[in-house]
DNA sequence: GAAATATGTCAATATGGCTGACGTAACTGT
DNA sequence: ACAGTTACGTCAGCCATATTGACATATTTC
């Protein structure tokens, strides 16, 4: 494997093949940097949540059903790569709390699509806010263009198969949610 | 570039005509292919942790071990931010089957210093291998520099006040296991 | 009308967090 | 030497979130 990661960085040397691993040293920087990274950033949200009983689970939900609205159950089921019992059970909390709202599909009317009240488009604007705040600051210590490279590197950290798809339903997303304003 | 003081004010902003717009846009992007890469990430090692009766946690645990010989359980307890508990639960599976093993500190006796054993390490690099196998993949298709990019995104995603911490980890870390090979 | 689809639900189980309380060995300081 | 603190372990129980398998219901499709 031709090393085209030529090291920019003085630390580490491509060391010779080790006992166990693929070929070459594995990322250390990168893996532990991505758990602390993750860890913060996942964090921001925590505590909001906490006031409200609800979890990290609740939070996804709530952010994808707010970023994308009218997607159906397996839809989010897709994206979460849960079962739909354990979508069920915090789908359940947050529209008996009437944070999200189920109409039928119109053309399809076994489909419950699913949409944020006020109520819930306010507590994910709220999570979202606190995440922003940590992305923005940190993209303008890096400068002009790290927002792309960012992107560039997370969406290439992404199966390949998948990246069509997480692009689609982004570009579809930013259409819904923009004409709406 | 303008001052983003997001919603991290309060919980009802009064008259705004925009029920979707903070006081900036959040950065919906970068959440959520945040979310897809480190959702591909993880999963990477699942499979393998699966075959030992292992889960996440235990992966965690076995990582931070065989990165960092000899540290000290309040260390691993500080990096993982879980209880002793929790801990404890895991990392006795992993010091049974032989994974890890302790070894009293020579200055203070009282410290359990935790190392891989040869059987912990194979499994440890063969997850890093893994890992590190999509993070070159990734640094490869964006060519030069995309490491340091990488790297300095993810550091600034970090609370400001825990970097020089990771980093001093990370060194440290490079000194002892550098010095092994 | 039969089959496939979209969703919901029940029951049981596992993992990985948590708190609180308590124990023990070993270090530290007066 | 003794008291206090520290490092770690453990017991008991709780909670959140995930799992599988089976089954129910409404709706669409062929």
């Amino acid at each position: 494997m031709a090393d085209v990661t030529v090291s920019v960085l003085p630390d580490r040397v491509p060391a010779k093949p080790d006992p166990c691993a693929g070929s070459a040293e594995p990322a250390w920087d990168i893996i532990e940097l991505l758990f602390f990274a993750y860890r913060d950033f996942v964090d921001d949200a925590d505590d909001v949540l906490a006031r409200y009983g609800f979890g990290r689970a609740h939070h996804r939900v709530l952010h994808f059903v707010c970023r994308h609205p009218g997607m159906k159950v397996a839809d989010l089921l897709d994206i979460l790569r849960i079962t739909k019992q354990s979508l069920g059970r915090v789908l359940k909390q947050l529209i008996d709390q009437e944070f999200v709202e189920q109409k039928a599909g119109a053309n399809d009317r076994r489909q419950r699509l699913l949409f944020v009240t006020a109520k819930g488009e306010a507590l994910a604007m709220k999570l979202a806010g606190l995440q922003t705040a940590r992305i923005e600051r940190s993209l303008e210590e890096l400068g002009v263009g790290s927002h792309d490279a960012a992107r560039r590197f997370l969406l290439a950290m992404i199966n390949p198969e998948s990246r069509d798809g997480v692009l689609r339903l982004m570009a579809r997303a930013d259409r819904i949610r923009g004409a709406r304003t």
